[in-house]
DNA sequence: CTGTTCACTGAACGGTGTTCAGGTTAGGGT
DNA sequence: ACCCTAACCTGAACACCGTTCAGTGAACAG
């Protein structure tokens, strides 16, 4: 299925806009009548897409389950802002299915791994997933945006929104969530 | 500028794809090209849009700070739920600009005044807002594609992601975030 | 030689956001 | 009474978009 490499090409020459049917097909050398074989659906292509990105996000290997989740959090947000409006394709495909469950499952698996009940740790995830899904998301066009402005010769450095998008500011959010996951291992007395 | 109340009663009946510029124009009585005198693109109309709606979140009144961040996630989040697919059009509008930053201070000066430093007060902000509205994006597709498929004689009931949408669940996840705020209020020694 | 499945073509259909030249009203200045 | 300017809107087009469907050819099993 070298059909998802045309279109992450494609998506990294043009972003989210390029990814045409008429021109994903034109990438792979096919009429974009054909692509209706191989998916039922854009939105199903564009699921495959993201799955094909998040597949690429390097495993990780911490010496305590915090730096372990704080990696995970930076793998996945590096990988996102890897490709042109990235951010976006991968929040929008995770809200249409449950997107790449395993994802979630990493995250889940971890905090249980860590001590939480299963519950708990299914809600920390969840908390973990959109914050860096969404943060990424407004980060990303941020940035675009304001290579877009530079062109056109708008003022950049005194946009005091800049300043609110950093890894600093991203580890900070991540490290506010595992503040509240460590007061939650605390509480139970038969913390196994 | 009643074209935004045209444009929301035509949102509550068919949803993000019944606002097209031809139907909002004919539901306000007007030729589609008409809007282009009072916004510039559509997106501006959809960002304009989702902050007539964020303009009706009911103003909170709690005993504690806790209560009183809580109780405006979850005015926030009905109000997304009030209107068909509200939730998604708030959080593209949102990503599109830095939307509706009013909400966005509403929840970093409730946690200035709960005593953070401002800069972890707005790290705090921007975790609530990306789960609010990530969370509530996903449950309100999630009970859309629900009701839809009920109507095709699809299995719900015994949907195990079916638990996974709720307002227990919701504020859990609001919990877990404010758990790790009340740790970042014990740490400086001087906290007023 | 026949039949079936796979992979694809070519052409169309109905819809979309956006643009643009031009028309219509209302109101203030002189 | 005149003109001008601004606000507001029309009508028609433009260039796309996702999706469908009848048909074509090659590969291959029996």
């Amino acid at each position: 299925m070298d059909i998802l490499g045309a279109a992450l090409s494609l998506l990294d020459s043009g972003g989210l806009p390029a990814l045409a049917m008429r021109r994903i097909a034109a990438e792979f050398g096919i009429q974009q009548s054909a692509l209706y074989w191989h998916f039922n659906s854009k939105q199903e292509l564009l699921a495959g897409l993201a799955d094909h990105i998040l597949d690429q996000v390097a495993v990780v290997e911490g010496e305590t389950w915090q730096e372990r989740i704080t990696d995970l959090t930076l793998n996945l947000r590096t990988e996102l802002l890897a490709h042109k409006d990235g951010a976006e394709l991968v929040a929008t495909a995770f809200a249409f299915k449950l997107g790449s469950k395993a994802l979630f499952r990493s995250f889940a698996d971890e905090l249980s791994r860590a001590g939480l009940v299963s519950e708990e740790a299914e809600t920390a995830a969840s908390v973990l997933l959109h914050f860096v899904l969404g943060y990424t998301t407004n980060e990303q066009q941020h940035w675009q945006a304001a290579s877009l402005g530079a062109i056109d010769g708008e003022d950049t450095s005194s946009d005091d929104l800049g300043r609110q998008f950093s890894t600093d500011r991203f580890v900070g959010g991540v490290a506010l969530i595992l503040a509240g996951v460590r007061s939650r291992l605390c509480r139970p007395v038969d913390a196994t």
